[in-house]
DNA sequence: TCACTGAACTAGTACGTTCTAGTATCGCTA
DNA sequence: TAGCGATACTAGAACGTACTAGTTCAGTGA
């Protein structure tokens, strides 16, 4: 009843389980009427390798963890081309969840005893100190967030410049009275907060600028529509902190009888599945899930091998789609 | 360098590994001097326990694995609420995900060479053979799917009684005139194509009884509505496969100017985290995430321990939110 | 003929735990 | 003071694999 092993292969084909290892992972050192001989009785025998044996075996367990949220289609894509990074090198990927239920630490915790070669941390909530000391422990990497924390690797999209590239491209189009519903105190708010002021103070619009706080799902962007929508004069675009978050801002403008892009412009962060759905075809920032992941795994094993940790910054571009458009000529409140 | 063991803990301690093995267990048979003492210098050297070699030598691995859609929110419901459940019999979970680029046969096979004591497989595509085969090699649980396939155990809602309330609740509100945006060849389709036309019949309704091929996101929901839009007379209501889904459609209708629920009512399926959003209030047949998961694990448990498969129907629970309305008067067609 | 080579294969150990089957040590009773 | 039971602890063998350091054997060149 017990899954067969190695031994049972090896007694069935009259040989030692080593030849029976060396057939099964295809390194030299077998015969080919042997290799097929091995290969089809332990087809028959329904054989797997044991992953933990094997693991445990090797000095390196050729395991990146990942620490994600559930609920974040951003997170999905990633953990998705970090699938298919970590193959390119000959690693596999050890899951574990973030979600409303389950804690950071819980998630990071559960890594550590999978003895992964390096922890990758997808916008992480953990404090520069709990990363530090994290860092300590395991090669760490941090994903889409900045940190101050020594040791820690990080591979992050310029929000800075990503913000600045939704802002000039409404300037572009006409805006001027632009509002951003950032992501509250989630990782990267800051940033983007101060791309957002940057951005529009280069443009001469500073006056305009208008930060509402806001947060990483849909219901905090359509709460900051929302109380955007009760103001005397509401702008007449929005950067929101991220895609869901833009969706939210959406969601409350169409709701509430408002055209987007015809009486507001919104732009999304992230580039994420529900950007380009083909009903939603939202303007958003593209943080190339792919680069990033590939950024991230090379940098993690980097990491596990000894490297010193550095701070990859890729430059985010932006993805006209159609959720924005030029103001509709009322909306505007300054002389041209 | 190397991340300590348990050897160099017993060292630092002066004691046997067993006597650590003991106090990292928790079990009986070590002095609250020595405990203390071990956990310290645990602590101090950063060691945490190996559960590759943990598991290898419990003749139990004590993990379950879980294969589920990255881009599901309701998957992402059920996985959150799974590592509740594995945690309260003292399980782990062992996540493996699908997405386009990582199909299910693969996910699987990952989760087989962790040597897991059950596979749950979340809304899976696998064909009766294939999951028929499956259950061969490891005992299977089958969650938010039926199948015809033998010695898979099933946890599934019942999908015919789930769209028959909501069916119930939109006659009941005065619609006539449904639709149903099927989940197209997805897991649980068929049934609730079945369950829509039973319940429209024993409504009298037949002939209003109105299919659409959908899908399983948002993009296939707002293409059915669109070719809904696209007739002389459009329902009144419409049925969608999942929230997902639904949320494409609710998106189409506000985007064309059509008011949810004043012009349309709309009901989701699975009250994922989507429906329950403050800024959408979808009213959608709740497949109750926690039950769901609690009786997979229970299950799984049960055929890990060699009990037979069996099917587990959960009756689902209509959550009436926003998005459903009496009928606009001029919408109904027939004599009252 | 003989040393040598390379291919094919194997014995045995190590990986870091848990578990079984113990062995000391102590306090207590008879 | 011998005997006993409990408590605290330990030696050593697993678990299933990978790896090191071989061994065997047929073939080769001089």
């Amino acid at each position: 009843m017990t899954r067969p092993t190695m031994a049972d292969v090896a007694k069935a084909a009259g040989i030692s389980t080593a030849l029976v290892s060396i057939v099964m992972r295809g390194v030299p050192g077998a015969s080919d009427a042997t290799r097929a001989r091995v290969m089809r009785i332990a087809d028959e025998l329904g054989y797997v390798p044991d992953e933990r044996a094997r693991k445990l075996r090797q000095s390196r367990s050729r395991v990146l963890g990942v620490a994600f949220e559930l609920q974040q289609p951003f997170h999905g894509d990633l953990v998705e081309r970090l699938y298919a990074a970590a193959a390119a090198h000959g690693y596999d990927i050890a899951l574990s969840a973030v979600a409303p239920t389950r804690d950071e630490p819980t998630a990071v915790e559960a890594l550590l005893r999978e003895r992964c070669e390096a922890v990758v941390l997808l916008g992480s909530r953990f404090t520069d100190d709990g990363l530090a000391a994290l860092a300590a422990r395991v090669p760490t990497l941090l994903v889409a967030r900045r940190t101050g924390a020594a040791g820690v690797g990080v591979v992050r999209g310029d929000d800075l410049v990503g913000i600045g590239l939704a802002v000039d491209h409404l300037v572009g189009l006409g805006h001027e009275r632009i509002a951003h519903v950032d992501g509250a105190d989630a990782p990267g708010s800051a940033d983007r907060r101060l791309g957002f002021d940057a951005a529009m103070t280069r443009h001469g619009l500073g006056r305009h600028a208008d930060v509402l706080t806001g947060g990483l799902t849909e219901a905090a962007g359509a709460r900051a529509m929302t109380a955007l929508l009760a103001r005397p004069r509401p702008p007449s675009a929005v950067i929101a902190f991220n895609d869901r978050c833009a969706t939210g801002v959406v969601d409350t403008l169409v709701h509430r009888g408002r055209r987007v892009p015809g009486d507001v412009s919104v732009v999304g962060y992230d580039d994420s599945r529900l950007a380009e759905a083909p009903h939603v075809q939202m303007t958003t920032v593209s943080q190339d899930a792919t680069a990033l992941a590939e950024a991230a795994v090379k940098q993690a094993l980097s990491l596990a091998g000894g490297g010193k940790p550095t701070e990859t910054v890729l430059t985010p571009r932006l993805v006209v789609r159609s959720t924005t458009a030029p103001p509709r000529g009322e909306s505007y409140d300054s002389p041209r």
